[in-house]
DNA sequence: CCTCAGTCTTGAACCGATACAATAGATCGA
DNA sequence: TCGATCTATTGTATCGGTTCAAGACTGAGG
């Protein structure tokens, strides 16, 4: 059984062509122009190509300019509640004018979201939306000079992004709000769980608690204590053997988002430290657990969903229609939620109600 | 100011070879080749790329050497617990042979699937991992004799699939422990939120709780309730109302997930239900949060990383090695994680100890 | 002085499509 | 019957690179 069979070369628009007995230009006519060919060709031309299974290929195909139907996400984490929603926002703006989402992620790695990038701009893609690893913009603006409209998750930076649209939730807004009702709560000493503070949200969260305390009159060396790890709840529970060894301890810890906070208080669950009385727990992202929990947790809303559509709509004006588009940066408010994970309410009277 | 100025056309490889008085040859050397390239005119041209910030088109420098290196995936929904997982299992394999993994969703529509595989054939993806739609797999099928692995997420089916490979949880076995484990519990009028039953996820799931009540003695008709709805927590608590609206009403709820099982806690809450005494709520996927919520959710722990694991590893098999390869279908075991959403653990003996 | 091997460089074919100008045929009015 | 018009089709340049056989030059050896 000599299996080496025929390695079935791919079939390409020459060999249709051949077999249906017309030129190679009337199999294109027929895949992009079908009004111009005479039915009776159409329809042979078509079988054929079913007959043969053939596949355009896409790279040749856009070399001479056309794009594909398609728009690209770099996202830094598959496995984020942010990435998620902010993907259906886009999917439901996308849909809405026949366009597919075809998401990929850096894991927040410089190299690998390069990678991606070469990728989406060989492969054609129309725009890209892209939540950066890093504050320099560099390679998203060579791609958007060489043609690929790239849309910005994150702040409009000191520069003149004039050639390029971004979108934004305020991020050091939503941080200092949380660090800012902690201290209202009478907090003094705030552990601020962050991801890798290199990276654009990390770095903008850790100085909205900053600015958030020294706001307060406090002085951010000893009232504040950042701790850094894997943003989901393995890193949250790691994060809180870390504050729990300080000395003072801090009363409160503000979570990277709503994952560490699990993290976090599956830990002091375990260890039997009670939430909010003897250590107030706030989150991030507001998951649609977030209310649910033993102790309903604090946490800050991002309009997520209008993000992603906002930045869709951004999109696919730019590739459809250039002239008309002017580049915008749009910024979204974050809005804090405030449970029980921070405000001792009277529970017990509560509960026993 | 006429702003029309130049639009700065992009410089091409004939434009680096012109100024760096070389042939196209020379400069296409300096990138792939630099070894056979005098060390002298290695330096020009390469200053005068740098100078001119030349970029190489990947398209056109893709189109002679074949295909990328990434692999896609097609999701059902872009928002599910189970996506992210499968994907981060995916994404740690690919990574380590240096592949991308682009991510898409059918968006549970056939059409859209179907533009989703033209999409990733097109762009020449090495392999697909796809979550079908239907349980007709024709358009894989196709895809596969045209050349481009896929991999099902799903039971091998009666048919010969033995020209793929399929990864698979035995979903009938998860949501079959569920019921069974109801039953046990003393239920005997069971609700089941389906996501839409011609949906494979959703069939299978049907059918192990059907089975499961069969095997209990017990009447589906009237022992089994089957609710469908949006797979998420807002469906959840829609599928509660029509639950509860149910004479005689279910004793207990199984999810179709942990986001459906969480809409239906919230609106139990909220009418004051308790759970589990009055109603015991099941859900699947064992999220992170299951565990934390205020009444901990019994739930069915699927090994999504490992799948995505295992059949990244499947698809890198095909791609790289395709004469060693047997196609394989892989089956992982769901197991039922029971906590008190459920079982009336003494609670209150707990509680006030 | 000539040959030969070795080092660089280059012209041109090629990848697989698109798009445009040109052509062939059919139709029609005068 | 003869252009004029239309419609359907096709030849071919083109996109921006890669690749490879062949050419130009150099220096050593006979």
């Amino acid at each position: 059984m000599a299996d080496g069979q025929v390695v079935r070369r791919r079939v390409r628009i020459r060999d249709v062509a051949q077999a249906a007995g017309v030129s190679v230009a009337t199999v294109s006519n027929v895949l992009n122009n079908p009004g111009v060919v005479a039915p009776e060709t159409l329809g042979r031309v078509q079988a054929t190509m079913e007959d043969l299974s053939f596949v355009p290929n896409p790279l040749a195909r856009q070399l001479r300019g056309g794009r594909t139907r398609a728009m690209g996400a770099i996202f830094l984490d598959v496995a984020s509640p942010f990435h998620m929603e902010v993907a259906r926002g886009m999917e439901d703006r996308l849909a809405e004018d026949g366009f597919i989402l075809v998401v990929s992620s850096s894991d927040r790695d410089t190299e690998k979201e390069i990678g991606c990038l070469a990728l989406f701009e060989e492969q054609g893609v129309r725009a890209i939306l892209a939540q950066p690893t890093s504050r320099d913009h560099t390679v998203f603006e060579r791609a958007i000079e060489r043609g690929t409209p790239t849309v910005l998750i994150g702040p409009a930076d000191g520069g003149e992004p004039r050639d390029r649209c971004s979108v934004h939730v305020d991020n050091v807004r939503g941080s200092g709000m949380v660090a800012a009702h902690l201290v209202a709560e009478g907090h003094r000493r705030i552990a601020f769980t962050n991801d890798r503070p290199e990276d654009r949200p990390g770095e903008n969260r850790a100085v909205g608690v900053r600015e958030a305390l020294v706001e307060a009159g406090l002085d951010p060396t000893d009232a504040l204590i950042e701790v850094q790890g894997v943003p989901d709840a393995d890193g949250g529970e790691e994060a809180l053997d870390q504050v729990l060894q300080m000395n003072p301890r801090p009363t409160a810890i503000a979570c990277f988002n709503d994952y560490v906070a699990l993290g976090v208080l599956r830990g002091l669950q375990r260890r039997g430290i009670s939430v909010p009385d003897e250590m107030a727990v706030a989150g991030y992202d507001d998951t649609e657990f977030a209310t649910m929990l033993g102790v309903p947790l604090t946490s800050v809303r991002m309009p997520k969903h209008q993000l992603g559509y906002a930045a869709a709509d951004l999109m696919i004006e730019e590739t459809e229609k250039p002239e008309e588009h002017r580049h915008r940066h749009v910024q979204f408010q974050p809005e804090l939620v405030v449970r029980e994970s921070t405000r001792p309410v009277r529970r017990s009277a509560a509960r026993r109600a």
